[in-house]
RNA sequence: GUGGGCGUGGCUCAGUUGGUUAGAGCACCGGGUUGUGGCCCCGGAGGCCGGGGGUUCAAGUCCCCUCGCUCACCCCA
């Protein structure tokens, strides 16, 4: 038996590393007003067509899609935003703040072909900002990102764009289309079919070809409308204001449907094919199309495993071992050192012991495999004279300590040393 | 869905033009030290060589099929 193809167990060594990401994460979410939501990794099917969009590969034939015993169609959820917007709406959460920041971690589920930096499940930090249009908004929602990043220690780049607004984005998708129907000759293979399905993913194709071709691509930057040339300019100055460095990137486009105005990317070379560890942008029209109040939104989410693979290419983490290994020798010292440990951990301290009975010298190995701090050492002696030794396994230096059944004075050499 | 690479102890990998009991390092266990770890030395355990079929006196090695992993395309965090 194995796991699923792109299913992956994240064994313990690793996981010292996502404690890492998700500890920072909350911490940095936190000092920007954010607060955590857990929401269902089962929900309605409908809930993912209406918000990610009908066309969209991922609702064609990416989701895990079942359905449930009384008939109803059920979707594993394939990204955040949805069911966290699902939540909000359901809960009238929009009457308790006027601005809602929420974010939520967890596994996401999208049936593609797995390969580096990519899995079929997955896992997301997910952030939402929910009932202001504000454009400083979006600059404080893109400088959590990059604030994230800087103290995570990763080199990313921030890319800007802006997909403009259910007012100007059709007159610039008519003009893009025109304009690739008079080269569908020229593009490659792919982008015929884009040109038609997806007209604004032509602009992204990594064709040196057709690179070329979209140099002289109508620009949605010179297409904007009045408004959203103003979110921009005013996003922009205030990242300026801020001293985040962006590249303005006209040919990045979302792969979700929702997306309008500001949208964002966090950009990596460290990943093979998978460049973005984050992604987002402004959604104003997504609650309302959901069933819920008119009410605008940014949001954005970063790929856990690309974030975990990013630190683990550079730093070596040592996993954190127990302060303090019992080595007992014979029966009744470990039974006594049983009651010792438990009496520790009640008090904090991360203690093991061999429950085996083995040797001394084969209990240090093991308390140094472990990487424990201190051992201490229990045997026939110490029992009957009511003391034992305790080994810093640093400096190897060796202090006597009084045991009883309420071990204070093991607890502060302990504390006194730490 | 499409294409490339790779499958040998728990992990990372050797294995010659097919040729006797398939190796190393790390990890694990025991000993060298009657109750003291790391370094060193000695020993031990652990392998349907992914699976099936074929060629051959003989297959880890060659051929076919299959499964899995991986990277890339598509798409995306």
């Amino acid at each position: 038996m194995q796991a699923l193809k792109g299913f992956k167990d994240i064994l313990p060594d690793e996981v010292v590393i996502w404690q890492r990401v998700e500890e920072k994460a909350r911490d940095i979410f936190q000092r920007f007003g954010f607060e955590e939501i857990k929401v269902p990794i089962l929900e309605k099917t409908e809930l993912f067509a209406r918000s990610i969009g009908e066309a969209t590969d991922i609702v064609e034939k990416e989701m895990y899609t079942f359905t449930d015993r009384n008939g109803e169609s059920l979707t594993m959820r394939p990204e955040g935003t949805a069911p966290v917007l699902r939540a909000f709406i359901e809960h009238a959460l929009h009457l308790r703040r006027p601005l809602s920041r929420l974010f939520t971690i967890g596994p996401m589920f999208r049936h593609e072909r797995p390969q580096k930096g990519r899995l079929r499940q997955f896992h997301q930090l997910s952030v939402e900002a929910l009932g202001v249009d504000h454009p400083r908004l979006d600059a404080e929602v893109i400088a959590m990102a990059w604030l994230l990043a800087v103290e995570l220690e990763l080199t990313v780049s921030l890319e800007l764009n802006s997909l403009g607004c259910p007012e100007c984005r059709p007159d610039y998708r008519r003009r893009l289309v025109d304009f690739l129907q008079a080269r569908r000759e020229q593009l490659c293979d792919d982008c015929k079919r884009r040109a038609s399905s997806n007209p604004l993913r032509v602009l992204d194709c990594k064709s040196a070809n057709c690179r070329r071709i979209n140099a002289d691509a109508p620009s949605i930057l010179d297409a904007l409308c009045g408004p959203c040339r103003q979110h921009l300019e005013a996003v922009r100055h205030d990242l300026d204001a801020l001293a985040i460095p962006y590249r303005l990137n006209p040919f990045m486009v979302r792969g979700l449907d929702y997306y309008n105005r500001t949208t964002f990317e966090l950009l990596t070379d460290a990943l093979g094919a998978q460049s973005a560890v984050g992604a987002g942008g402004r959604y104003d029209g997504l609650i309302k199309q959901l069933g819920g109040q008119d009410l605008p939104g940014i949001g954005f989410a970063m790929g856990m495993e690309r974030l975990v693979l990013l630190i683990r290419e550079r730093q070596k983490i040592t996993p954190i071992g127990p302060d303090l290994f019992f080595a007992c020798l014979g029966e009744p010292a470990a039974a006594y050192g049983f009651n010792l440990l438990h009496q520790c951990r009640r008090r904090g301290v991360r203690a093991v012991m061999d429950l085996r009975g083995r040797g001394l010298k084969s209990q240090m190995k093991q308390a140094d495999r472990l990487g424990a701090r201190r051992v201490l050492i229990l045997g026939e002696d110490e029992l009957n004279q009511g003391r034992a030794v305790l080994r810093d396994m640093t400096d190897k230096s060796e202090t006597n300590v009084p045991l009883g059944d309420d071990p204070v004075e093991l607890l502060s050499a302990l504390a006194g040393t730490n």
